[in-house]
DNA sequence: TCAAATAATTCAACCGTTAAACAAATCGTG
DNA sequence: CACGATTTGTTTAACGGTTGAATTATTTGA
């Protein structure tokens, strides 16, 4: 559980508590904007220029805040030293994603920099989930060895998969790996978070990607369809952690069956499946996405009527979805983000046509700004973001001998 | 905005913070279990009993707590003295309701008793909204004397409206009205918060209802069919505040024309008029939802039937949310309470057919607890809620005559 | 009547923040 | 090159809130 929310409701507050919410709120300011003076963190926290003092103090005797010689001049006075996140020798974040078609892994430093990434592709259906599972820990510690190199320490790793996960990491059913109930909790050492593929995607795309909404819809197109829901700057995982099972809302109830074994799930007009392998047309079976969008450029009319119907069939859904939510944003991800170009007309007309308040405020539908990494640094995002959340849990004690 | 979370992150923390904070805590406590000694809350909160009894001497003299003489006795030692919410001469909540068929009032002191309610029916539909809103204040201020007659004093009203509401409490849109841009910020003296009929009754039944789940879909079918979100005991409004148009929501895109100009929406399967006017059956025109009741009850199989056409597709829509949200509860208000044994097996089986997690984590449809009142109860208690969240700002200045 | 037990209050100590004073470092100007 | 102006960062006394131990208050049971 390494998203949950610290601060809650019903504990008592001591001082101590205090200055923990107060560590956060300086290192969160230096995360905001980088090169930064104790008197402007005090500036623009409302916090005092000794009380900030005293918290950068402990911050960059913990690894967490470098300081940097000459902060940019100004006027008269004084100059400040700067402030950054320590991306020297602080903590890191490692980040896997086990999918259908590839295994990855993704180191990133506290300042969220990409500082290490290895891709390893490769179909994974059918095969042995333990064999899955040592692969993606050599791809781990590789990881670490990168990271250690570059002065990095691992504080944490998370997982993406592309199913539900239950809290306890164990992956309850991902249906395009033919996984069911398959514990990935102590793979590899030290903490260790699985969570859902689009869930992390999302995350990626809110943190590390475009800058935009706080509230968005992250619909991710892979061999199925998942989606992360980012509601008030933070991800919805439901009750249970199982929200965002799109690709099984009914677009028409009484269509063919599907998998799942309803009927007329969305995933049977828009998955990846219903894209590339269905009918005549100039994409021969087993083509790739990368053909797909070529003959989408050459204008191949079967091409564009199966992407038309995918698009209409996504809106109808994503309207729902909106009415429900009141999301602003939508932003397509996996195989959808290349396709944005002839997706996005068939979407927005069907929110135009079924939102009730797209009259007055529009929804805006754009590609994942990260692509098809948004789930491997989402999930090291994840890792530095539980850093950045509880900085005085992860002060590294000072050694008296460097102090 | 008497819904906002005040405890948020991006703020610096003193010392004051902290005596809300567990201020706060304390009076939360009394809330959860009521008689209580100073003791049992410094042990349930964690606390130490020096610090509850200074807290506790200041909610008792800002006229929030009220000590009781004896406290359940055990074994031998000092009995504690019990502390109860102030529901003598404390504050008190009033909650208005604008529907198309009623107007209602209701006050609710801090201990969510209600104590003094009244119902205006008449139809309202294509009244001149000046008229309504004289109306509705007309009942506000009858509540505020029946509130001063029992030692209360009202702190805030909420006003629930069955339409879409702007943050500035303008209703954008309340087509079962036919209102549309009426300012109602000001129509009643004191801090007023005007919301959606549906979130308000979603709240109401949150607090005030039948104890149930914290993630669950509050089902509001009037004249036509809104929803409430509550995810993880909080209300969800959506980034404009305009989320639950769950009536809106396709259940078969190229169904009937809806009057918001869409198709298929589940308002034309699921709404007040689809169950009660359509074709020909027992249930004569104009008649009343006790008539479908009584209907149904006698088995007449016109109506039975046009009942099960809604309940599947309630239970299409609902099934989508849960895949999407993964609610744990699903709350049917308004009309669909007294509904609910014809409505509930046609929905259920809906949700074991389309919902992927159904198999393994079972959803509960219930019928809504407060019945047609949770939206005023609701709208009550979130004035009262607000004094709950935040007590420090409550705390009345203590009569130098009296203390 | 007294000891045991539990409740509530008092008081010195601690901790983090604040405000104001002070020290440090730079620029502008003569 | 010196000096005032200016801004940064640290120091120090004070303040507010919580803590823990001691103290007082109130009841039961022997």
């Amino acid at each position: 559980m390494i998203f949950g929310i610290s601060l809650s409701a019903d504990v008592p507050v001591r001082q101590a508590s205090l200055r923990q919410h107060n560590l956060r709120l300086v290192l969160g300011q230096v995360a905001l904007v980088s090169p930064q003076s104790r008197a402007d963190i005090a500036a623009a926290t409302g916090l005092t220029r000794a009380t900030v003092s005293t918290l950068v103090d402990d911050l960059v005797s913990g690894r967490l805040l470098r300081e940097v010689s000459p902060a940019p001049r100004s006027g008269a006075g004084r100059p400040g030293v700067g402030l950054v996140l320590n991306d020297a020798d602080g903590p890191a974040g490692l980040g896997l994603e086990i999918n259908v078609d590839y295994l990855a892994a993704c180191v990133l430093d506290l300042a969220g920099a990409v500082r290490h990434r290895e891709i390893q592709p490769g179909d994974r259906r059918g095969v042995d989930p333990a064999t899955v599972l040592a692969s993606a820990a050599a791809l781990a510690s590789r990881a670490v060895l990168a990271a250690e190199d570059q002065g990095l320490t691992i504080v944490g790793t998370a997982v993406a998969v592309p199913g539900l996960v239950s809290p306890d990491g164990t992956i309850r059913l991902a249906p395009n790996l033919g996984w069911r109930d398959v514990d990935a909790s102590g793979f590899t050492p030290g903490p260790l978070t699985v969570e859902n593929e689009a869930n992390l995607a999302a995350l990626g795309e809110l943190h590390h990607g475009s800058p935009g909404s706080a509230d968005f819809l992250y619909v991710s197109g892979e061999i199925g369809i998942g989606a992360g829901i980012v509601l008030h700057g933070s991800l919805f995982r439901g009750a249970r952690g199982w929200s965002g099972e799109l690709g099984h809302v009914a677009v028409h109830p009484d269509g063919p069956a599907c998998r799942c074994g309803a009927h007329g799930c969305l995933e049977q007009y828009a998955g990846q499946e219903a894209l590339l392998s269905s009918g005549a047309s100039a994409v021969s079976p087993g083509a790739s996405v990368a053909d797909l969008v070529s003959a989408a450029e050459r204008g191949d009319p079967a091409t564009l009527a199966r992407l038309s119907t995918a698009a209409d069939a996504l809106g109808v859904t994503i309207a729902g979805v909106i009415n429900l939510l009141d999301v602003d944003t939508v932003v397509l991800g996996g195989i959808y983000a290349p396709l944005t170009p002839w997706l996005r007309p068939g979407i927005e007309a069907q929110i135009a046509d079924r939102v009730l308040t797209a009259a007055w405020s529009p929804v805006r539908v754009r590609p994942a700004g990260l692509g098809s990494n948004a789930a491997v640094v989402g999930a090291a995002g994840a890792v530095i973001r539980a850093v950045h959340e509880e900085p005085a849990a992860w002060l590294v004690p000072a050694s008296p001998g460097k102090a």
